[in-house]
DNA sequence: CGACTTTGACCCGCGC
DNA sequence: GCGCGGGTCAAAGTCG
Protein backbone atom coordinates (compact mmCIF):
# COMPACT_ATOMS: atom_id res chain seq x y z
CA UNK A 1 0.00 0.00 0.00
CA UNK A 2 1.59 3.20 -0.74
CA UNK A 3 -0.47 5.52 1.23
CA UNK A 4 0.03 4.89 4.80
CA UNK A 5 -3.31 6.05 4.37
CA UNK A 6 -4.29 8.49 6.31
CA UNK A 7 -6.30 9.31 9.74
CA UNK A 8 -8.88 11.15 10.73
CA UNK A 9 -8.39 14.31 12.18
CA UNK A 10 -7.81 13.11 15.94
CA UNK A 11 -5.10 10.34 16.25
CA UNK A 12 -2.45 8.72 15.14
CA UNK A 13 -0.46 9.16 11.88
CA UNK A 14 0.93 12.47 10.32
CA UNK A 15 -0.37 15.19 11.61
CA UNK A 16 -3.37 16.85 9.33
CA UNK A 17 -3.45 20.15 7.81
CA UNK A 18 -5.54 22.84 9.94
CA UNK A 19 -6.76 24.01 6.92
CA UNK A 20 -6.69 27.94 7.64
CA UNK A 21 -3.02 27.80 8.08
CA UNK A 22 -3.17 25.82 4.79
CA UNK A 23 -4.87 28.10 2.24
CA UNK A 24 -1.58 30.60 1.91
CA UNK A 25 0.27 28.43 0.98
CA UNK A 26 -2.02 25.67 -1.01
CA UNK A 27 -4.25 26.16 -4.03
CA UNK A 28 -7.57 25.31 -3.09
CA UNK A 29 -10.60 25.03 -5.16
CA UNK A 30 -14.03 23.91 -4.24
CA UNK A 31 -16.91 22.84 -6.68
CA UNK A 32 -20.60 22.19 -5.87
CA UNK A 33 -22.92 21.14 -8.60
CA UNK A 34 -20.74 21.84 -11.45
CA UNK A 35 -22.34 25.65 -11.25
CA UNK A 36 -20.36 28.73 -11.81
CA UNK A 37 -21.16 31.28 -9.33
CA UNK A 38 -20.57 34.45 -10.55
CA UNK A 39 -16.96 36.21 -9.41
CA UNK A 40 -17.06 34.35 -6.60
CA UNK A 41 -13.16 32.86 -6.99
CA UNK A 42 -10.66 34.03 -4.77
CA UNK A 43 -8.11 32.70 -6.07
CA UNK A 44 -5.56 34.29 -8.37
CA UNK A 45 -3.93 35.52 -4.81
CA UNK A 46 -3.78 32.05 -3.79
CA UNK A 47 -6.96 31.10 -1.65
CA UNK A 48 -10.17 30.13 -2.35
CA UNK A 49 -11.95 29.46 -5.35
CA UNK A 50 -15.54 27.89 -6.79
CA UNK A 51 -14.59 26.07 -9.66
CA UNK A 52 -17.40 24.82 -12.25
CA UNK A 53 -16.16 21.36 -12.81
CA UNK A 54 -14.02 18.97 -10.67
CA UNK A 55 -11.17 16.86 -11.68
CA UNK A 56 -11.65 13.85 -9.73
CA UNK A 57 -15.06 11.98 -10.88
CA UNK A 58 -17.38 13.33 -8.07
CA UNK A 59 -21.16 12.63 -8.31
CA UNK A 60 -23.07 15.56 -7.90
CA UNK A 61 -26.80 15.15 -8.00
CA UNK A 62 -28.98 15.57 -11.09
CA UNK A 63 -31.34 17.97 -11.20
CA UNK A 64 -33.65 14.96 -11.69
CA UNK A 65 -32.60 13.57 -7.89
CA UNK A 66 -32.96 17.43 -6.43
CA UNK A 67 -36.72 17.21 -7.57
CA UNK A 68 -36.93 14.04 -6.64
CA UNK A 69 -35.40 15.19 -3.10
CA UNK A 70 -38.33 18.07 -2.68
CA UNK A 71 -40.32 15.67 -1.28
CA UNK A 72 -38.07 13.77 0.95
CA UNK A 73 -36.54 14.65 3.92
CA UNK A 74 -32.85 14.60 3.92
CA UNK A 75 -32.61 12.23 7.13
CA UNK A 76 -31.45 9.17 4.71
CA UNK A 77 -31.24 6.64 8.04
CA UNK A 78 -34.90 5.48 6.65
CA UNK A 79 -33.44 5.24 3.39
CA UNK A 80 -30.60 3.51 3.91
CA UNK A 81 -32.50 0.55 5.58
CA UNK A 82 -35.25 0.28 3.06
CA UNK A 83 -33.34 -1.39 0.34
CA UNK A 84 -31.07 -3.14 2.42
CA UNK A 85 -29.92 -6.80 2.51
CA UNK A 86 -28.55 -9.12 5.39
CA UNK A 87 -26.28 -11.29 5.89
CA UNK A 88 -26.61 -14.78 6.49
CA UNK A 89 -26.86 -13.44 10.49
CA UNK A 90 -29.48 -10.91 9.30
CA UNK A 91 -26.73 -8.09 9.65
CA UNK A 92 -27.05 -5.33 7.25
CA UNK A 93 -24.20 -5.26 5.29
CA UNK A 94 -22.52 -3.40 1.88
CA UNK A 95 -23.37 -1.37 -0.89
CA UNK A 96 -25.25 1.81 0.04
CA UNK A 97 -27.35 3.06 -3.06
CA UNK A 98 -30.83 3.98 -1.90
CA UNK A 99 -33.28 2.69 -4.19
CA UNK A 100 -34.83 6.13 -4.26
CA UNK A 101 -32.09 8.01 -5.73
CA UNK A 102 -32.03 9.99 -2.65
CA UNK A 103 -28.69 11.71 -2.36
CA UNK A 104 -27.35 14.17 -0.76
CA UNK A 105 -25.20 17.02 -2.61
CA UNK A 106 -21.18 16.54 -1.80
CA UNK A 107 -18.90 19.24 -2.18
CA UNK A 108 -15.46 18.96 -3.60
CA UNK A 109 -12.31 20.85 -2.35
CA UNK A 110 -9.19 20.05 -4.60
CA UNK A 111 -6.12 20.94 -2.01
CA UNK A 112 -2.38 21.07 -3.16
CA UNK A 113 -0.76 19.09 -0.10
CA UNK A 114 1.21 16.70 0.81
CA UNK A 115 -1.00 15.42 3.66
CA UNK A 116 -4.67 13.59 3.13
CA UNK A 117 -6.75 15.18 5.62
CA UNK A 118 -7.59 18.40 6.37
CA UNK A 119 -8.17 19.07 9.68
CA UNK A 120 -11.39 20.81 9.24
CA UNK A 121 -12.24 20.95 12.98
CA UNK A 122 -14.62 17.72 13.07
CA UNK A 123 -13.64 14.01 13.85
CA UNK A 124 -14.01 11.70 11.42
CA UNK A 125 -13.85 7.65 11.17
CA UNK A 126 -12.73 5.77 9.03
CA UNK A 127 -14.72 3.78 7.20
CA UNK A 128 -13.57 2.12 3.88
CA UNK A 129 -10.98 2.43 1.61
CA UNK A 130 -11.51 1.37 -1.79
CA UNK A 131 -9.00 1.02 -4.86
CA UNK A 132 -10.13 3.65 -8.06
CA UNK A 133 -9.64 2.89 -11.38
CA UNK A 134 -7.60 4.52 -13.44
CA UNK A 135 -5.73 6.12 -10.07
CA UNK A 136 -2.96 4.38 -8.29
CA UNK A 137 -3.88 5.78 -5.56
CA UNK A 138 -6.82 4.37 -2.87
CA UNK A 139 -9.75 6.54 -2.21
CA UNK A 140 -10.44 6.38 1.51
CA UNK A 141 -14.01 7.04 3.28
CA UNK A 142 -14.75 9.01 6.34
CA UNK A 143 -18.10 9.46 8.46
CA UNK A 144 -18.23 12.08 10.92
CA UNK A 145 -18.21 10.48 14.50
CA UNK A 146 -20.76 13.01 15.94
CA UNK A 147 -23.88 11.17 17.16
CA UNK A 148 -26.30 11.81 14.59
CA UNK A 149 -24.33 13.37 12.13
CA UNK A 150 -24.22 11.61 8.40
CA UNK A 151 -21.53 13.60 6.93
CA UNK A 152 -19.32 12.08 5.17
CA UNK A 153 -16.63 12.87 3.44
CA UNK A 154 -14.30 11.15 0.85
CA UNK A 155 -10.49 12.25 0.28
CA UNK A 156 -8.51 11.01 -2.92
CA UNK A 157 -5.71 11.40 -4.23
CA UNK A 158 -4.85 12.22 -8.23
CA UNK A 159 -2.77 9.94 -10.48
CA UNK A 160 -1.87 12.57 -12.43
CA UNK A 161 -0.97 14.79 -9.91
CA UNK A 162 0.10 13.55 -6.66
CA UNK A 163 0.18 16.63 -4.73
CA UNK A 164 -3.62 16.59 -5.28
CA UNK A 165 -6.18 15.72 -3.01
CA UNK A 166 -10.03 16.01 -3.65
CA UNK A 167 -11.66 16.26 -0.53
CA UNK A 168 -15.45 15.48 -0.68
CA UNK A 169 -17.99 16.17 1.22
CA UNK A 170 -21.55 15.15 1.44
CA UNK A 171 -24.22 16.21 4.01
CA UNK A 172 -24.07 18.88 6.66
CA UNK A 173 -22.89 18.53 9.90
CA UNK A 174 -25.73 19.08 12.58
CA UNK A 175 -23.92 19.89 15.69
CA UNK A 176 -21.33 22.51 16.09
CA UNK A 177 -17.62 22.40 15.37
CA UNK A 178 -15.48 20.39 17.58
CA UNK A 179 -12.62 22.36 17.35
CA UNK A 180 -11.25 25.87 17.46
CA UNK A 181 -10.67 26.05 14.25
CA UNK A 182 -14.47 27.88 12.99
CA UNK A 183 -12.58 29.49 9.96
CA UNK A 184 -13.35 26.56 7.82
CA UNK A 185 -17.48 26.22 9.09
CA UNK A 186 -17.48 29.94 8.02
CA UNK A 187 -16.47 28.65 4.75
CA UNK A 188 -18.79 26.12 4.33
CA UNK A 189 -21.59 28.18 5.46
CA UNK A 190 -20.70 30.76 3.06
CA UNK A 191 -20.37 28.11 0.27
CA UNK A 192 -23.67 26.95 1.16
CA UNK A 193 -25.36 30.31 0.43
CA UNK A 194 -24.23 29.99 -3.21
CA UNK A 195 -25.67 25.81 -3.53
CA UNK A 196 -28.80 24.58 -3.44
CA UNK A 197 -29.49 21.41 -0.87
C1' DC B 1 -10.31 -0.53 27.27
C1' DG B 2 -12.18 2.57 24.13
C1' DA B 3 -11.47 4.73 19.84
C1' DC B 4 -9.89 4.14 15.58
C1' DT B 5 -7.93 1.79 11.21
C1' DT B 6 -7.55 -2.03 8.07
C1' DT B 7 -9.40 -5.01 4.87
C1' DG B 8 -12.14 -8.54 2.58
C1' DA B 9 -16.80 -9.43 1.70
C1' DC B 10 -20.94 -7.88 0.19
C1' DC B 11 -24.48 -5.42 -2.45
C1' DC B 12 -26.30 -2.07 -5.79
C1' DG B 13 -26.55 0.60 -10.04
C1' DC B 14 -25.28 0.94 -14.52
C1' DG B 15 -23.39 0.02 -19.06
C1' DC B 16 -22.77 -3.32 -22.50
C1' DG C 1 -28.03 -11.26 -17.88
C1' DC C 2 -23.43 -10.29 -16.65
C1' DG C 3 -19.49 -7.92 -15.13
C1' DC C 4 -17.49 -3.86 -13.33
C1' DG C 5 -16.95 -0.11 -10.30
C1' DG C 6 -18.41 2.37 -6.32
C1' DG C 7 -19.85 2.50 -1.59
C1' DT C 8 -20.55 0.30 2.95
C1' DC C 9 -20.27 -3.13 6.67
C1' DA C 10 -18.10 -5.25 10.42
C1' DA C 11 -14.56 -8.40 12.44
C1' DA C 12 -10.03 -8.15 13.62
C1' DG C 13 -6.09 -5.62 14.56
C1' DT C 14 -3.68 -1.47 16.41
C1' DC C 15 -2.75 2.31 19.31
C1' DG C 16 -2.64 5.49 23.27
Amino acid sequence: MFLSSSSSSSTRQPPPIHLPFMLPTSTVTMSSHGREFGNRFVDETGFLRLMPSVEAPIWFPSSSDETNNNNNNHDDEQVKISGKRKGEDGRVKGGDKPKGKVRKPRYAFQTRSHVDILDDGYRWRKYGQKAVKNNKFPRSYYRCTSQGCNVKKQVQRLTRDEGVVVTTYEGVHSHPIEKSNDNFEHILSQFQIYTSI
